[in-house]
DNA sequence: CATGAATGAGAGTTCATTCAT
DNA sequence: CATGAATGAACTCTCATTCAT
């Protein structure tokens, strides 16, 4: 059994609406392109009501984070299903972690873009234990299947995971210039491409990268 | 015979100065988190200059990109020799590319960051004459290999690119917390491990991909 | 019986302060020759303030003219009173009209400078209107006088009005000019002079131009 | 015999077209809109020309007016002409004046704006004299006609001046309304419209006044 | 003699935040 | 508890002018 303890902040409707103008906005604009009015615009608020609610900007934005960050956490029941293969069990961990990165697309998409700014978010404790708890998950997968003899020794997680994160994440980021050279003309083609050609192929690099002969 | 012409913007000492200030500030602290202040000082320069010299500080990121945009474009001599194998061809071209990224970091750093927001970056003709200049000799040393019968067919360069690159920038951009991870304390122990471990993962991925067997 | 509707935009006394602080400034520095922060200081406020309450300097001149616009429309309940001959209706009538101007002079003497150069002022509804309103009443005025056969046919509100308004204007635009040909050493005199002998002189002059046989 | 002395500041061409330019632009966009470096393009210069000829922007207003201020002086060579009636004469008088204004356009509409911000403008012993010298032959006009029984006595010159001025002055500085309401649709009906209808009004105007019985 | 390069000063405006109510 | 009013600081950009060449 797996136990998940939710922190769950309490807040009003009110801080609510304020969390989802930001991180629409901060993920579209950036965070320095964001104003305080623009947010409060955006959620219908006062301005003040920011500052009051969440202390300043920058605490908005942590704030943020720690409310948004349970999704970034791996849902392991499925991966930890003992009646499956250890294929099975690769196809179900990379399925859960592109559907986190597609839920959580906003929130990735600012960390991607405030992380190297704001070293802080990156290496905030609650962040730093999620991301060792989802390598290790993605460990645990591996080393079961390097036990039962059908994943290559040497495999290491840390890659695995940039190279799974990093080609969804290539996708995000170059969107403008992908559908250009992709001849995409509406955004519904281009969610489609992501969540069938850009899904299998990820799938195909991790399975073949661990399960590649020399 | 490949000529390559290499348009050489003409400026000055100040002008060279002022950008290659703004593209450390610009990489580290974001466009909008950068003043032209923090980029006068950085480059010993008086304020007005930037103006003086580049319009706004919008045409300043713009003149950064196009100067050194060339950067951005593979040699390809050494790919394009005839009497290597098609596997010697790939890891010439993986080496070229990752040598490419390391050596402009700082903008492909910006590019990440700020392309996203500033969309007219990622589309501008320049770019995007490039990019599908390197994706077409992606596409050509894929299918050479193909032709030669020892690389899957239905390789897509796009999708291939997107993992060479998405694994690489992963690096970059989650530099703090992988620093972290990996128990760094240096930065040379960083570059190191990208120059080794890394650079040996992105070969062994697209090798992987490009000859794995469903 | 006449109704006057005075749109009286709500206005906080810092506005207020500012508005006044504006047009004395304004009117003797023009409008480029005055910096929001010249303003902020005689008004006692923060700069910021002008932005904030008005938008922008442009619109903070728009404001003004707006708020002190209606000074610009005649009164005519004495102007229409029939008991009365067109002779004295005349008199009124350009005694109401100096008298305005006087009250006025700021605005008129921004107007007149501004208006060459910002001639969406002059053009805008609210200030034409005004003024096609104040030319009909001084058409009226002539036409009742030419009806009883006492004011010349022919006689054009327009010129009439250029005549009258130009003369006063001339005044107080050439003011140090005339202060010094004319000997005056004071204020007081200056203005003396201009209600006795140059509203005389107005008088004598429209009504010369109206009964003038040639 | 009247002798004219002409002070003629020595001027290069480039001297030349940065006036001719800045005459253009002062009278259009005020001193305070106009930037040297606006001036300098105009009259296709290098920006430091205008510092290094003038000495300042300032300067070169004033050395503009210097230039230019011998166009204000009335030509009184017809004036003076004795063979003629003081209403042939008084004619004479009015048609040299508004010719003078309508040639100086740009100069009286600077003087204008500016005058009233500039008082130096105004007051200075070149402008003051010339205009003293005007008033004067306005004076001798009418004096000659108070003396031959034709023109009324206590007629003050310096008032018929701002009639005549004013109205004129008044036509040029709200062309914009006055185009408006006129419905004139090119410049061609409204320049027609002051040499003819204005100019006639003009006449009309002053004659009444020298000749008008109470 | 003329000018491109450079600059300090100041322009209008927006910013995140504070505070009295 | 929530907010309209207010503000100091900082922003980008333009200004008239200077000066070495």
């Amino acid at each position: 059994m797996y136990y998940q303890i939710i922190i769950q902040l309490s807040m009003n409707e009110k801080q609510i609406e304020i969390l989802e103008a930001a991180e629409v906005l901060f993920s579209t604009k950036g965070f320095d392109g964001t104003s305080v009015r623009d947010i409060a615009k955006a959620a219908n608020v006062n301005v003040a009501m920011i500052s009051y609610y969440f202390g300043s900007k920058d605490k908005l934005l942590e704030t943020l984070f720690e409310d948004r960050i349970s999704g970034f956490k791996m849902k392991t029941d499925a991966i930890y299903n003992k009646n499956i293969s250890s294929f099975e069990r690769l196809e179900i961990l990379i399925d859960t972690y592109i559907k986190a990165m597609n839920t959580n697309a906003g929130l990735y998409q600012i960390l991607a873009v405030e992380g190297t700014i704001k070293k802080r978010l990156l290496i905030s404790p609650a962040f730093t234990d999620l991301k060792k708890f989802n390598l290790e998950v993605i460990g645990n997968v591996i080393n079961k299947g390097i036990e039962e003899g059908v994943f290559n020794k040497n495999s290491n997680p840390i890659l695995i995971h940039a190279t799974m994160m990093g080609t969804f994440m290539n996708f995000q980021m170059n969107r403008s210039f992908l559908q250009h050279v992709l001849e995409f003309h509406t955004e519904e083609e281009y969610l489609s491409y992501i969540e069938n050609e850009l899904t299998d192929h990820i799938h195909k690099t991790i399975k073949a990268l661990l399960t590649y002969e020399e």
